[in-house]
RNA sequence: CGGGGCGUAGCGCAGCCUGGUAGCGCGCACGGUUCGGGACCGUGAAGCCGGAGGUUCAAAUCCUCUCGCCCCGACCA
């Protein structure tokens, strides 16, 4: 902080020994910059975005985009150390790219026209177009195609910490969905498809330590890896109902996946023995006005839903239980629009309703579930639908998995059932493969003096989503309590009454004995109430609290507070250091 | 981009329907009394009522346009 230290040296020969300035610095509540709120300002809905706000972390500048305030950026780079000393431990090299970037890079992989409005763009005073950087695929590529010449020169692994920028269509959630946000992004380079999976294997191991250290309930589960490219991704998941994901799991066998691609098959219809036949079921529409009227559960209809695509109309056909899932049609089908009223009448000659997939010349996509038994699905004409319809017999269509997988759905895997859990995406990993090498010409010679595209990976994690997980995980009603690892402090040290000779005195030994073991000691002392001191001190949410009252320092006393259980322990002065030690 | 909601003091809100001197709580400043779970009394500072245009003798209030923020959905490399 003051240049003329030897921390502050320090800091700025070697930025990434961030510890020394965490450790230096303002500790004294009075003298810090901690604007806590009694009440949650309107606009904020999540509990993360709520609490901190309100105990002093962030600021909101405008829609996607936070001030970290002193405490919030205490809490970004204790995580960040974590990521580094994971990242080193995997072989990861730290480098800094730039944010802005030349159009020309994003046009080679063919990103720049993939992309549409997410990609902040301007041009620069020539009129060069430029872009601002959502991701680093390309221009870690692009670096790897100038330098790496050998399959002596590889494996690589080079990561950086960096702002990231998206113009996204709606941020929300606090800083769990920004439009400027800082990402550790790192990338694999390696010769082999075996050294890849290594690289990616190292990850998902280094992810696992990161996450656990970072005091997370989290989970590993198979993603889609969109327009990434590549063959295998997997998410890194941390359970919370602020989360904008979901997520199938199967706790016998462990399978878990995106509820985007999870794999799922419906509680099997029991048999009946219809004889096909016509029912009148007058204004008769949704599978649920039907169910109801013919008192038969949905699962026993066929939802036939229109929808267009680039190559003409296709009718896709899940269980009346379930929802079509619009990304699994679109790996199929291609990209598509849901039919207009019109469009059903016109192209399939009924009111929609009614629809059934028999006789029709157009193109049938089905779940694979509708196989099984007989089914009632619309008949084709107003105001009447049809029992007994098997698959194959009365109709035919191509069987895919189509459906959402929800819970209580069958595990494919091992038949037990699945659970869904809402989910925060913290971290992901993508097996990339030669999509951008090849676009860039990022090329080595093999042993073999073959030239070869570099294998590709990359690797994200959120920093400030792993902060706003760890405080949906870990709150209660009076505040945030933070996980020990990305604490923006060790321990509070609240002095009750600071005009009390004797509590001063012993604080200020306490807070020098403290700081000398190498804790990071924010002291309360503010001439406030005790009351003020308590409120704010578990609304900040440091895990351990030393309170000093001066009753209790008459008896030679301090209290030990557990921010979590709430649980105080009385403790000689002379015993605090050891025993604060030991927690 | 579609749907919904909200912009009034630093924060939370009332006032708007039915036009007529801009209010309450918290916070903030000063003085006093208090001092282990957001104290009490007194005094005080603080507002382009998001912005522009219009209607009117008169607009926070009515009308039009516009900007911003939040929520749901679509999107999410």
């Amino acid at each position: 902080m003051t240049g003329k230290s030897s921390i502050g040296h320090q800091y700025y020969r070697n930025p990434t020994k961030t510890y020394f300035i965490l450790s230096g610095g303002l500790m004294r509540f009075s003298k810090m910059f901690i604007p806590t709120l009694r009440e949650a300002p309107a606009d904020a809905e999540a509990v993360s975005h709520i609490l901190m706000l309100r105990a002093g972390y962030v600021r909101q500048l405008a829609s996607g985009l936070y001030i970290f305030l002193p405490l919030g950026w205490r809490v970004l780079n204790k995580i960040n150390a974590v990521l580094k000393e994971e990242m080193e431990a995997i072989g990861g090299q730290e480098i800094s790219m730039p944010v802005l970037h030349p159009a020309e890079v994003w046009e080679q992989t063919g990103r720049w026209e993939a992309i549409g409005e997410e990609m902040f763009r301007l041009k620069d005073r020539s009129g060069r177009d430029m872009c601002l950087g959502m991701t680093h695929e390309e221009i870690m590529t692009w670096l790897a195609s100038r330098e790496i010449r050998s399959y002596r020169d590889l494996p690589q692994i080079w990561y950086q910490i960096q702002t990231k920028l998206r113009d996204e269509a709606r941020p929300k959630s606090g800083i769990l969905r920004t439009r400027e946000f800082l990402m550790k992004d790192s990338y694999s380079f390696d010769s082999t498809e075996e050294a890849l999976e290594k690289s990616y294997q190292i990850h998902a191991e280094a992810y696992h330590r990161i996450f656990g250290r970072c005091g997370l309930s989290f989970m590993m589960v198979e993603s889609d890896p969109g327009m990434m490219g590549g063959a295998t991704s997997h998410e890194f998941m941390a359970p919370s109902p602020a989360g904008e994901d979901e997520v199938a799991i199967c706790k016998a066998c462990g399978y878990s996946a995106n509820v985007e691609l999870a794999a799922s098959a419906p509680v099997k219809n029991q048999t009946h023995d219809w004889a096909k036949e016509e029912i009148h079921t007058p204004e008769k529409r949704t599978v649920q006005e039907v169910s109801n009227f013919l008192k038969l559960a949905p699962s026993y209809f066929i939802k036939s839903i229109l929808v267009i695509s680039e190559k003409g109309p296709v009718l896709a056909l899940v269980r009346g239980d379930q929802e079509l899932h619009e990304k699994k049609l679109s790996k199929i089908i291609g990209p598509h629009r849901p039919a207009q009223k019109t469009e059903v009448k016109e192209i399939l000659g009924v009111e929609a309703g009614f629809i059934g997939p028999m006789g029709h010349k157009i193109r049938i996509v089905a779940d694979e579930c509708l196989r099984d038994v007989l089914y009632v699905c619309g008949a084709n004409k107003p105001h009447y639908h049809i029992r007994g319809i098997m698959a194959e017999r009365d109709f035919s269509a191509e069987w895919h998995d189509i459906h959402t997988a929800k819970a209580g759905d069958i595990c494919i895997g091992c038949s037990s059932t699945l659970e869904v859990a809402r989910v925060i995406e913290i971290g992901n990993i993508f097996k990339l493969g030669t999509k951008y090498s090849e676009a860039l010409k990022a090329l080595f010679l093999d042993e073999n003096g073959q030239e070869k595209p570099i294998i590709m990976g990359s690797y994200g994690i959120g920093p400030a989503r792993i902060a706003a997980a760890a405080v949906e995980q870990n709150h209660d009603k009076d505040g945030i309590i933070w996980p020990k690892s990305i604490s923006p402090f060790d321990v509070e040290l609240l002095p009750l009454n600071m005009n009390d000779s004797k509590t001063v005195e012993v604080a200020e030994d306490l807070y020098k004995k403290l700081r000398g073991m190498g804790l990071e000691v924010l002291m309360d002392d503010r001439e406030e109430r005790a009351g003020v001191k308590f409120k704010d001190a578990d609304l900040i949410g440091i895990p351990t609290q030393i309170i000093l009252g001066e009753k209790n320092l008459k008896e030679g006393l301090v209290e030990i507070k557990d921010r979590r259980t709430k649980e105080a322990v009385k403790v000689k002065v002379h015993e605090v250091a050891e025993k604060v030690k030991s927690l």
